[in-house]
DNA sequence: GCCAACGTTGGC
DNA sequence: GCCAACGTTGGC
């Protein structure tokens, strides 16, 4: 895969939100367990790659900010803890299922650039956040429209 | 709170 | 291997 790379990652703000991740500096995006979702972090992210901080599941959904990819891939060490909430009890330490990367805080936006606003663009069209029942929590952007939305943000 | 879309599980 | 049941995601 092309260097940079940029995604898109989804967040509950009531869980993990943009500001906690401004305050921590930079975390762990464990707890990740959909196939598809593990595989790009896992095989296809490199440090540095680019972010797109999503908000989901709040009052309006939306993209916050952004962050970038802080560490290659390791093994999520949540699902070999049975207090973990998304522990896995069929995953094995000695062939990991679970995969994740160190997710490090870039900036926030001055505004939330809110779903609704963004599905409106055309030159934002094809983007996989938009899909009909789209639920990847991790997903692949086109730098284009990382630009866009950099820009967006930004208030340019 | 509702519900459509999707992934996973497990019976057969 | 099929597919119904179930749990989860996430917009609205």
């Amino acid at each position: 895969m092309a260097r940079p790379s940029f995604w898109l990652m989804k967040t509950e703000p009531a869980s993990f939100s943009i500001d906690d991740l401004a305050h921590r500096g930079r975390e762990p995006w464990d707890g990740v367990r959909n196939y598809q979702a593990r595989n790009f972090m896992r095989d296809d992210m490199r440090v540095g790659d680019g972010l797109l901080f999503y908000h989901s599941g709040g009052a309006e959904p939306g993209i916050v900010g952004l962050a970038r990819v802080a560490s290659k891939s390791y093994p999520d060490p949540t699902a070999f803890d049975p207090a973990a909430k998304h522990y896995d009890p069929d995953s094995d330490p000695e062939q990991p299922r679970w995969f994740l990367v160190d997710v490090a805080f870039v900036e926030k936006f001055p505004r939330l650039l809110a779903l609704a606003e963004l599905r409106r663009r055309d030159d934002l069209v094809g983007m996989a956040l938009f899909a009909r029942g789209q639920r990847l929590s991790v997903q692949p952007v086109l730098e284009r429209h990382f630009k866009i939305i950099r820009a967006l943000g930004r208030g340019s």
